[in-house]
DNA sequence: TTAATTTCTGAGAGCGCTCTTAGAGCGCTG
DNA sequence: CAGCGCTCTAAGAGCGCTCTCAGAAATTAA
């Protein structure tokens, strides 16, 4: 684009929109900020001049004014976390803050984290900078130095996943990790499988922390003791779900419960690259409801989570702490759902008894 | 998070560094603006003070006063395409995008389109609110209100894929996608495959639009000529390229080019249902080369394009654009590169051609 | 030594808003 | 008809910076 440079299109202000309605500067302002105390003929023939000349107030400004800028921010100091390990959580998750954002006029500002720069001076550089009014904390590793500070600063944020250590003046919406782990867990032994193992997220992570707790303790209470030698590390990659499920088919499992649907490919085609035939000898569950979920064979049993409704709520939570002053810490926990396909063999399950 | 509402905390100001510094705001400004002509001596002192207190300019009132928010957007009127055809592109290129912005102490503001908004309406509201210096844009119909408006307004802008329209005053960053696409007939061509089909994009999409020319015109000049036959109108979803597999399928195609590695998923999934084998029976080759490229069977053949270098080179030019003003229109094409892998034959197609 | 130049610093206006304050106009009440 | 409260409007200060301008101090030139 070339903008001509000869262009001295100075925008509009609040001033000459006055001059132009025969006000003053004060009554347009009442107009635009749809205060109360203004005739509704002036109101009228204030709008008609905004209306003509395109007027919109400049941010900047009112942000010095008001001492808000109208702006949230979705913050992410661990990029390829989140960004690249789960391709559509992310998207997913941006639609729902977006949607919210736009509807209280709020901006969207992008704060990714730099392998130029340390967690620190990204922190200070999010705070400092007075540019948000609030932040989405999306990725944080539980002992990031941003959520100290961003307290200490007594800047408003969210979490969208559950803090590294409980306080009560940390708001965060999240979603019920150990019992969904739970529920597949639960589902696998009802199936008649007995030996399940585990692929773990990355475990700087709490949602993969928590899947994993949900897991132990759901086989821990059925009796059948958790067996550290059926849980594989991994880090929510494809690559993991691979590995780890070489690992696991030494060990002889008959189920598999993998912490996302990416980790979940990666053990489909382990097993598939070793013979394995999926649900028939190993089960395998995924988690995420991602739409590559439905793209695989068998077809994967997997925990759907509203991811876009998470990013809604917590844009929602951030915004009202932002245009409401926060009076206490918010917690929203989501509701999650198994949904049963192929790869977990409840449709054989019968024959499988039956045998 | 609970900020303490008795905090009274109001931040620091030009005026208070001067106080403690001793020395008037003007000096205090021309040492945060790294002017010249501060003395030494004074500069260091000035340096103490920010350090110590842990200042930062308020950016509303630097915007005010510059007439420039140091902010650029990356402006995605049409949402889906983007953001979930291709998961790992828009991430990509929004690191690339941040990078550059960082280094230039820009934030990023993210403007998804709604579909609660018509396009026009975006774009009003994109531009009456003076909130970017400039925007990158990606995933525009070509005939998007938009870009118009953008030029009307004299906002600097940069494309990431090639405009609808030409003209010398719009700036883009692109891949020579009629090349890459002939690149991979003339591949498909050289290993001895005649009936080659095509699984077209979103054909809003000038990249879809130049991959299905390129496709075109090396069948023709190649004497194969191109057969509408042979082409699948898809929309690079998943389901597109299953669907369009199968009807390529009952025209006996001998190979297959996927707009893109998601499409090319779909159409892999699809020859697989039909017991067609790959890339005996029919030769596959996608577009992007996705992380996924390498975690399907077989291994995908594609082209791979500079997804983050394109991010950061149309931060780069827009930057430049908004620092330096902008005399010219820009037009950067970066190269692709034709990863040959296991689907399209290569590897097999001796055999083929001694039999 | 004085004039001219260069280096340094501070004062003050202004960016475009909001918000407080004060005052004008109006209909009521007693 | 004085007094009150209510509705409406304008004036003006101030948000925290930048930038121009002018003057002081230091340096160089004449």
């Amino acid at each position: 684009m070339v903008p001509k440079s000869s262009s001295p299109k100075r925008s509009m202000s609040l001033e000459d929109i006055a001059a132009r309605a025969g006000v003053s500067r004060s009554t347009v302002s009442r107009v635009i900020n749809n205060e109360t105390y203004v005739s509704e003929h002036t109101r009228r023939q204030v709008l008609a001049v905004i209306e003509q000349v395109g007027y919109a107030p400049n941010p900047a400004a009112r942000a010095l004014a008001t001492q808000r800028n109208n702006t949230i921010g979705l913050v992410i100091p661990q990029v390829p976390l989140v960004l690249f390990e789960d391709p559509y959580y992310f998207p997913t998750l941006l639609q729902g803050i977006s949607r919210i954002a736009n509807a209280h006029d709020f901006a969207l500002v992008l704060s990714l984290g730099d392998s130029d720069m340390d967690e620190a001076r990204f922190a200070r550089r999010i705070i400092a900078n007075r540019l948000l009014d609030g932040a989405i904390i999306a990725s944080a590793a539980p002992d990031t130095p941003l959520i100290p500070r961003l307290l200490e600063a007594d800047m408003p944020f969210v979490l969208v996943e559950r803090p590294g250590q409980e306080s009560d003046r940390i708001s965060f919406v999240t979603i019920d990790n150990v019992e969904a782990a739970s529920h597949v867990v639960r589902h696998l032994i009802a199936l008649g499988r007995r030996r399940i193992g585990l692929i773990t997220g990355h475990l700087a992570n709490t949602d993969a922390q928590d899947r994993l707790k949900g897991y132990r303790q759901t086989l821990d209470e059925a009796g059948i003791g958790a067996d550290n030698n059926l849980i594989a590390t991994g880090d929510f990659s494809y690559r993991s779900g691979y590995d780890g499920m070489r690992a696991l088919i030494e060990r002889r499992v008959d189920a598999v419960f993998a912490s996302n649907d990416i980790t979940a490919r990666g053990a489909l085609q382990a097993l598939h690259d070793a013979g394995r035939r999926v649900p028939d000898d190993v089960a395998v569950i995924g988690f995420d409801d991602l739409p590559t979920a439905t793209q695989v064979t068998p077809q994967l049993t997997t925990v759907r989570q509203p991811i876009e409704e998470k990013g809604a709520q917590a844009a929602s939570i951030l915004l009202d702490f932002i245009e409401h002053g926060c009076t206490t810490a918010c917690r929203v926990v989501l509701p999650t759902e198994l949904v049963v396909r192929a790869s977990c063999g409840a449709a054989s399950a019968q024959v499988r008894k039956a045998s």
